[in-house]
DNA sequence: GGTGATTTTGAGAGCGCTCCCACAATGGGC
DNA sequence: GCCCATTGTGGGAGCGCTCTCAAAATCACC
């Protein structure tokens, strides 16, 4: 193939000035129908695009968007979560003219010269942030450098744009259905701790159980970390103790817990009814079927790329800040329905 | 912040020409001990890095690599096969300084647009290629533009760069290890007879039974896609044909299968034995344990990288064509493992 | 100590775009 | 018909780098 066009090249096929080609490819409303049309002519035809380094060298826009995870520990691998997030966000972005930059900071440790090269360098506009653990460098220097993002997951710093589900209500109302079923020794399997997610789901849980006057037992509270080796550990732990009910922090968790369950010879949800989060594809696909809290992942990936977007063209002054509603899908696993074939 | 500083600004401070800090910062060998240091320091202690578009603009090379998946349909994001190939690439290419890049390209009708703007743009040094449809333009597209890419999974094209496992003879020696176990009447679940790896598992599912002198029956092929729903459907169907053997072109659809089969009142191993394909993590934890094929998708995605970036740096003369080993991971659901605990 | 080869350094051009400014062409308004 | 606004167009500068080439400094050798 013959070597690129540029401007230059375009300007002189159709007759007219580079001036004049960049206004038709910027829109700028300073051309006569005759010549724009003309200049288009001429680019559809060469199948001409603009090199994007030399319009980024001086706009200093670069069109791209990144996605950046601190944690790529393989949890985030094993669940649809994180796959799915990023469907939500290359789709707005791609919807946008914005290309998308994946990171995955792998450990602790080396994380910070990671992100040291991935803020320092001008490849991005601005990023969405996901799956951030408490204590994590990432966020502080994303601040410190004035850097454009945008938060899946309520941050636990304030002022600062995100997009999140209400963890806590949803976790509260997803036990309150366990108790209004008559369950009354209801334990958890919590997700990582040191995550906001986690934190809340256990603190809905604690919410629910105050609020009907239930108590407030630590044996009943499993420390998972949203893996499912952490789930059916966590479960094998509750049976211990005795438990008639059990809210899960995810639903990979839920699932492992179930297997837990059986394995231990009793029943969902006759013995322990179970409810889970996230509602995964799998969730309806057990036997029995998994009731859950639904979230919208996709969309929080969308808009918290909208948001993004928003942020980088200067169109958001005041920090962006939306809660997005679950819904608690009743299924088989918690016992309220009554059985009517599938 | 200030305003950042350029090539310009550290020679300034270190007292030399902007030619010797690019040659510094490139690795020059023309440059003394004495000032090399000086302009490190320099580098260091202002946190220096050189703008990239400028870079790009004149070497028109990125240092950012893109991973291209033409059918982002939901069946790829239920399983964690992509994820993990990601977390690959990512991985390797981090390593070597490149950036990636992640397009999912939606629908077969709207993916030819796409496909331009990202082989137009010169936003990439090159693309590994994953999940392959016959028939999908992208890869016409990509040879016709002289692009670089590393495709994952065997093509249908011949003579291109290519990392994949040998699918066929991995589903042989699974179906085998059915007949040497004493099954007779085996089906197959498929994946995707429009993708190359699941027109291979099917194939050598029939090698093995007529290398073992058994017929192959149309009606013990249930065509699937991959796809949770699909493997469950295809179950219901082989259980309606009768089979004592099932070989599942994938783990989840494997796995659906275990359903149906529990569902229709029969036992794995004891009534029908099964075995998967990919040995995800999820293959372990289910009861019975699903006996599968091992793929290293994680290695597959580091070494379609590694031949990327040798091909993009100009080591790479010959087609790079690797086959990586795959193994069959025996448990408990082909039954021939004596039952010993876990 | 002088000569030529070699190493080290600096200046200039140019990558392909946008943006500013100047100029040409048009259009009212009196 | 003249003046001033408005619209359309072209040329120049400059974004921050790399790369070529020439000049300066150093070295080796007799």
């Amino acid at each position: 193939m013959g070597r690129k066009l540029n401007l230059e090249d375009i300007a002189k096929l159709a007759g007219v000035s580079r001036s004049t080609v960049s206004r038709v490819i910027n829109g700028h409303p300073n051309v006569s129908p005759e010549t724009r049309r003309r200049v288009l002519d001429v680019i559809a035809r060469e199948n001409f695009q603009p090199n994007p380094a030399a319009r980024t060298l001086v706009t200093s826009r670069t069109q791209v968007l990144g996605i950046i995870t601190p944690q790529a520990a393989t949890s985030i691998f094993t669940d649809p979560y994180f796959p799915t997030l990023i469907q939500g966000v290359t789709r707005v972005a791609n919807q946008h003219d914005y290309a998308v930059m994946l990171w995955l900071a792998n450990t602790g440790e080396d994380a910070d010269p990671l992100y040291r090269r991935i803020l320092g360098s001008r490849l991005m506009d601005g990023v969405v942030v996901a799956s951030v653990v408490d204590g994590d460098p990432l966020i502080p220097q994303l601040i410190e450098r004035d850097f454009n993002f945008v938060v899946v997951g309520r941050p636990t710093f304030d002022n600062l744009n995100y997009v999140d589900v209400d963890n806590r209500r949803a976790a509260r109302i997803a036990v309150e259905h366990l108790i209004r079923l008559g369950r009354r020794r209801i334990g958890t399997i919590t997700g990582r701790l040191d995550m906001v997610a986690g934190q809340d789901r256990l603190n809905g849980y604690k919410d629910a159980l105050l609020a009907s006057g239930l108590p407030v037992e630590p044996e009943l509270i499993a420390e998972g970390d949203f893996s499912e080796a952490s789930g059916y550990v966590g479960m094998k732990a509750l049976l211990e103790r005795g438990v008639d009910g059990v809210f899960a922090a995810n639903d990979v968790m839920a699932i492992s817990a179930m297997r837990a369950i059986r394995e231990h010879g009793l029943s969902i949800p006759g013995d322990i009814a179970l409810v889970g989060f996230d509602d995964l594809p799998m969730a309806s696909a057990v036997t029995p079927a998994l009731t859950t809290v639904r979230q919208p992942i996709s969309r929080l990936g969308e808009m918290a790329t909208e948001a993004l977007i928003r942020l980088i063209e200067g169109q958001l002054s005041t920090p962006y800040q939306a809660i997005l509603p679950t819904q608690l899908v009743i299924r088989d696993s918690c016992g309220a329905v009554t059985r009517t074939g599938r």
